[in-house]
DNA sequence: CTTATACTTGACCAAATTACTAGGTTATTG
DNA sequence: CAATAACCTAGTAATTTGGTCAAGTATAAG
């Protein structure tokens, strides 16, 4: 289990599509205006998101990619594990001899722990965030708006 | 939050550290020989950790480092954090200007998310997976011996 | 006091990864 | 057919990772 600013750039675009679930396909030139993050950039990722099979793609004018499934039925960590390659984080794979015996023990902690990264971020959805989050910054810009009123309570988003 | 190997050569090193706690200062050259580190990369990263007072460390002849705090109040999330330089998320870190206010809300939700796993991290100590981990790896250990009995159990640790 | 041990600091470097650019091809809509 | 946007393939700049080297400083054994 990695946790990159690629994997960031991987759930932030799939958090905007969630946010647009049901309007259309989306396109990555919106995304990338939106959240910006270079297009080519964008292809790269949805080109192993597709393969995992997280979003479909729709080609042509007016085409983009939308999410393979409703959102409360993915999961953070598939999004993470499908941009980052596994990585063998025993050294040791299994295969290899480690003579001690004690030479793989924190190795095997490590990797106890993340399971359980993994296994926490499996249990997140897209939905839950956008639920989430999107609650608190709805009532936050109206509290804000009924204060003051104006642009100014967008920037607090 | 980031979760790479940096970060797991740090937590692997501390754990070496938890699991020798109580018997004198551990060498770096010790935690480079069990853990396949190399001394130098060590050197760094208890650098760090020393400046995070996760660590403190003894000079001279049979010096070495040992942990400043029993291993129940060393969390995982200090010891990533200790390591890796904080990194800003947003893009717009609350200054600069976000022009359409939609612009921050998905690097927002990751943050949430974010905040999550730092939580999530921050309540497994070192102590917790040791502990876990160890009760595990004896009793496998234990099993396996009265199998066959022999050196090959200590390669499935 | 001398010396071996071990941490400290900083400069430096190779390899890997990240993020991006360029230049296409293919499918679809109008 | 023209425009659009997915799709594909290279190449590449920037950054991070993981590591080396060298010149220190502090400590403790003898």
């Amino acid at each position: 289990m990695r946790l990159t600013t690629k994997g960031r750039y991987a759930v932030t675009a799939m958090l905007d599509l969630a946010l647009r679930a049901g309007a259309g396909p989306v396109s990555l030139s919106d995304i990338s205006n939106r959240q910006d993050i270079s297009l080519s950039y964008l292809e790269q990722l949805f080109a192993k998101l597709r393969r995992c099979e997280l979003v479909l793609s729709v080609r042509g004018p007016g085409g983009g990619y939308r999410l393979s499934r409703p959102s409360q039925e993915i999961y953070v960590a598939e999004i993470i594990d499908a941009v980052n390659e596994p990585v063998d984080a025993t050294g040791c794979g299994g295969t290899s001899d480690c003579q001690h015996g004690e030479v793989c023990l924190t190795h095997h902690l490590w990797l106890d722990l993340s399971e359980q990264i993994h296994g926490f971020l499996n249990q997140i959805s897209l939905a839950e965030l956008v639920q989430r989050r999107e609650v608190q910054s709805v009532s936050a810009r109206q509290e804000a708006r009924s204060l003051r009123g104006g642009d100014l309570a967008l920037r607090q988003i």
